[in-house]
RNA sequence: GCCCAUGUGGCGGAAUUGGUAGACGCAGCAGACUCAAAAUCUGCCAUUCGCAAGGGUGUGAAGGUUCGAUUCCUUUCGUGGGCACCA
């Protein structure tokens, strides 16, 4: 597209960067043991071997590396500025905090008056003001392991355990940065209207951030001084309302239970440490919950509700408690059934007992002064009634939450951050950049903080402790996009003068898989730096591509574990089995098939009394579980694993494992071929972290570059994700060799060299001309559209066309190689001088489009009787309704269909059809 | 489970955005050239009935709107992406 761009006589900035900070850049490192620096550096190197092979033209005087301190200086002096900023409530804008300070010493705050301020300590102001700092510290959850104490990312925790070892994980508190995305949500949602984003991604865009307009009332608890405030979208069932739910981290939870349900409590909190958000929504089918002991009452007709506890209501959504009317919520009603907890109608006939109905459409009874109304009218009623009472407010409501945005790893930027008594102090702009300290080891730092907190004198500085947490991958790709417009400013992070005269991106290529991530934080981020003037746009992609992902082939190991549910006190690591069961088996034992279960088990017991020592205290086993694991598709062929590959992989950590394969036998490394390992296979996104990438050197080797590039955009539309096949390579390269036998009988192979002259200075036809005209016309608007499929297909036929027509002449064909030059630049630059042409095809004139050849005296016109297709007519282009049904009823192929019909309508499509109602 | 996308020959896909379904390519079959192979060229190629002319059926499934539906609506099934620490 760029090359397009640029032949049609655009400035056009194509440059090229690498987002190397990140987790899987430190685990590829850890798995080949050397130094992310070390990898990161090899790697770029041969992602810009593979580019240039390929032939993109990116701008590598450009080139940025978010790894780079010249570039995560910057990334550091905006944190600094986020840190150092505030959202302004009332003008809707960021501000810098120090306007903040100043109006809380001149007028105090909502809570304090400004002698209050004066009078806090550091510390307190400290905390006020991190309250709305854009980017702010507090406590968060994170997934902890405590077998591999470290924090992990969610994609390392498989089925609730770690993926290295199997561990249990759960949720622990721990001081956390975030970026108050949130404040933005609004203005986030204005800028979709502004921008060409696709519906699907606006929409995606939309549901994340989860605007809601309702109510927020409180609900007082029996017989103690509290209150539970509950946010509800749907005030017009308040009757409905059989039981409240809290999160289990709800902060009155301990409060309201009751000494008889406290045991039961504690149990569940326990189980829901270590479930993840999306288990606790997805399962359904599993209903679970507490009762607290405790009733609230209903402030509209004093009717006592139970208050429980459920994982289905999370803590960070809304108030962290929900009020509960199964007649009208699914999962209430599961919920009430579950538990049988007694429903109160009050959409009479619209609710059948089987199910709940969330229609609004209802005419609500049992419901005191909203009885008779219809639902979508007693909302509004019901929130006055609310106000009125004093029991609780209108509310907007957000599901988007703050951004986490502190990671417990080495491989990021660290914070330009120092606390000093608890309060977090910045570096000042000119200390930056805060390098990364080189570490020979980037294990985990005590009591879950990263690798960073091992290295005591980067750590204590004379006024104070470094923050050890590092920035997430996500940190430098948010604003990476300004950097391309001035990369080599030392003074700034983008001159004003280059974002101005640059302007927005004006197409971004990006995957839909980006939409809730990078796509919101870049957003966020042009925002934040457009509010304090250091951008002239507030959106910083003015239309967006999604391209759709080449998926790769994954395949899979199947490994046993005992199905523990909490290790016992003396259970370590190591004594887990590590055995793998090959694809059949797995699927056997999925299927509960109970002799082979057993099988596995022997095996599995026999092993892990090898491995440990006292074995007969653990006297009773819990059941196997079977989990999947992503293998290296490099070393499996086909679908079978090569064992010792498999062993030799990630630093040996799987080389004690064990096999059970295809046939049932046990792998031996000592007798050889006893069975193979059949994996099991899936299509999914290409990626690093499945280990099921591809590498494009073998095909641009064998066919050139080329037909690589066209091949790529031949397969399909580019926002269509589909699996990587070579199939149908073939074609494209025989339609490059039949293009320069346009030019030249075939290349000959011994000396490489050009065929026998084919092309010729003659003046071209008008037949000739009409069918360059055609292509012209129809690769600029594929090119427009991103249809490359279709364009490439334009070519194929504008190619057989000229061949058929032994068009050879130079006029033609040099104006269908710059057409074609973007598609496959080494074969058209070479032609193009073969053909005596001047300078680069890249420098040359995009040929004009003349309407004038395209022009057709006549049409043929689909004739269909009652719809369906029955002949044609040929007609001048322009004919009216008359003219055209005088052809058809005159025609004998017509009229013999229409023979004894009454017609009864004429239908006349302009310029397309014709359609004839009997 | 929730949000978004998607489903068309043996395969990748096309279809003027509601108007002749299967462009283009792969694979396959038949033929030409060749001692032979490769390369190249020509023809056939959804399915079914028919010698043919010509019919019938057909865009995941079931309904609906329309003169006309791959396209719009409803329901449903499958697949892919996302679901907050991969970015």
């Amino acid at each position: 597209f760029s090359r397009y761009k640029r032949l049609k006589g655009f400035n056009v900035l194509h440059p090229m960067g690498f987002d190397s900070f990140g987790l899987p850049a430190e685990q590829y490192a850890l798995e080949t043991g050397q130094h992310p620096a070390v990898t990161t550096e090899k790697n770029i190197e041969t992602f810009k071997a593979q580019l240039d092979k390929i032939g993109f033209c990116y701008d590598w005087s450009r080139e940025i590396r978010t790894s780079d301190p010249s570039y995560y200086k910057w990334t550091q002096t905006i944190f600094l500025k986020l840190f150092n900023s505030y959202f302004c409530n009332t003008c809707k804008q960021a501000k810098p905090i120090t306007e903040l300070i100043e109006k809380y010493q001149s007028r105090g705050g909502s809570s304090f008056t400004a002698e209050q301020w004066k009078a806090f300590s550091d510390k307190e102001q400290a905390d006020i003001l991190m309250k709305r700092r854009l980017a702010f510290s507090k406590f968060g959850e994170v997934n902890w392991c405590e077998a591999l104490g470290t924090v992990l990312a969610n994609d390392e925790v498989v089925n609730g355990v770690s993926e290295r070892g199997g561990h249990p994980v759960i949720k622990k508190k721990m001081r956390q940065w975030y970026l108050r995305i949130t404040a933005y949500a609004d203005r986030l949602l204005q800028g979709l209207e502004t921008v060409q984003f696709s519906d699907a991604m606006k929409e995606m865009q939309r549901n994340w951030i989860g605007k809601s307009e309702g109510a927020e009332m409180e609900f007082g608890i029996r017989d103690l001084e509290l209150g539970i405030n509950v946010y509800t979208t749907r005030p017009d069932t308040i009757f409905g309302v059989d039981f409240l739910v809290l999160a289990p981290e709800h902060s009155l939870v301990s409060q309201i239970t009751t000494e008889a349900e406290k045991e039961k409590i504690d149990e569940y909190l326990t189980y829901v440490k270590s479930r993840s958000d999306r288990e606790r929504q997805s399962e359904v089918k599993q209903i679970t919950g507490c009762f607290t002991g405790a009733y609230a009452t209903n402030p509209f007709n004093g009717k006592p509700i139970p208050v429980w506890i459920a994982e289905y209501v999370l803590a960070g959504y809304g108030t962290g408690a929900i009020m509960a009317v199964p007649c009208g919520d699914q999962r209430d009603f599961a919920f009430a059934k579950h538990f049988n907890i007694s429903i109160t109608n009050i959409i009479g006939e619209h609710y059948n007992g089987e199910e709940a109905n969330s229609t609004k459409d209802a005419t609500l009874q049992n419901s005191g002064f909203l009885d008779g109304m219809l639902m979508k009218d007693a909302i509004a009623v019901a929130i006055n009634k609310i106000e009125e009472l004093g029991i609780g407010k209108r509310k907007i409501n957000y599901r988007m939450r703050d951004a986490g945005f502190s990671r417990q790893r080495y491989w990021g930027e660290p914070f330009p951050i120092v606390w000093e008594d608890e309060i977090a102090v910045p570096l000042s702009e000119n200390e930056l950049p805060l390098e990364l300290p080189h570490a020979e080891k980037y294990g985990p730092g005590p009591e879950g903080e990263g690798p960073l907190a091992n290295m005591e004198e980067w750590v204590n500085t004379e006024k104070g402790r470094r923050e050890t947490s590092t920035m997430p991958g996500y940190a430098g790709s948010s604003w990476y996009f300004l950097r391309y417009m001035d990369p080599n400013n030392t003074q700034t992070f983008c001159d004003r003068k280059a974002s101005d005269y640059w302007n927005q991106v004006d197409v971004y290529v990006g995957g839909t898989e980006h939409a809730v991530g990078h796509l919101l934080y870049s957003r966020m981020w042009t925002k934040v730096l457009y509010d304090l003037g250091y951008v002239g746009f507030d959106e910083p992609f003015k239309k967006l591509v999604n391209q759709g992902m080449i998926q790769g082939s994954s395949r899979f190991v199947y490994r046993v574990a005992w199905d523990f549910n909490n290790y016992p006190d003396n259970f370590e690591p190591s004594f887990l089995p590590n055995l793998f069961i090959s694809s059949s088996i797995f699927e056997k034992c999925k299927k509960f098939d109970s002799d082979t279960i057993e099988k596995v088990k022997d095996i599995a017991v026999k092993l892990f009394e090898k491995s440990v020592d006292n074995f007969k205290e653990f006297s009773f086993l819990p059941d196997l579980s079977f989990y999947a694991l992503r293998v290296d598709v490099n070393f499996v062929d086909g679908l079978e694993l090569d064992i010792s590959e498999f062993q030799k992989w990630k630093n040996g950590a799987y080389s004690n494992s064990q096999f059970i394969l295809e046939n049932g036998n046990i792998y031996s490394s000592r007798l050889g071929q006893v069975g193979v390992y059949i994996c099991g296979a899936e299509v999914e996104k290409m990626s690093k972290s499945k280990y099921n990438t591809v590498n494009p050197d073998v095909l641009v080797d064998k066919y050139g570059a080329d037909t690589f590039r066209m091949y790529e955009m031949f397969l399909g539309p580019v926002e269509q994700s589909k699996p990587w096949d070579t199939k149908g390579i073939e074609g494209v390269h025989r339609f490059l060799k039949k293009l320069w036998r346009l030019f030249y009988t075939d290349v000959n192979p011994a000396t490489n060299a050009p065929g026998k002259q084919v092309w010729n200075d003659e003046k071209p036809t008008d037949a000739e001309f009409k069918i360059l005209h055609k292509t012209i016309k129809k690769i600029e608007q594929d090119t427009e559209n991103f249809s490359y499929n279709t364009a490439v297909a334009a070519f194929m036929i504008a190619v057989n066309e000229m061949a058929d027509a032994k068009c050879f002449k130079k006029e033609i064909l040099s104006q269908l190689l710059i057409i074609l030059s973007p598609y496959a630049p080494h074969i058209t630059e070479e032609l193009w001088s073969l053909l005596g042409c001047e300078g680069s095809i890249l420098d040359a004139a995009y040929p004009i489009l003349e309407e004038k050849y395209l022009v057709e005296a006549t049409k043929e016109y689909p004739v269909s009787i009652n719809g369906k297709m029955r002949s044609s007519v040929n007609l001048p282009t322009e004919v009216t309704e008359e003219e055209a049904r005088q052809a058809v009823l005159s025609t004998e192929a017509i009229t013999k269909w229409l023979e004894g019909k009454e017609i009864k309508k004429f239908i006349f499509v302009k310029g397309r059809m014709i359609n004839v109602v009997v």
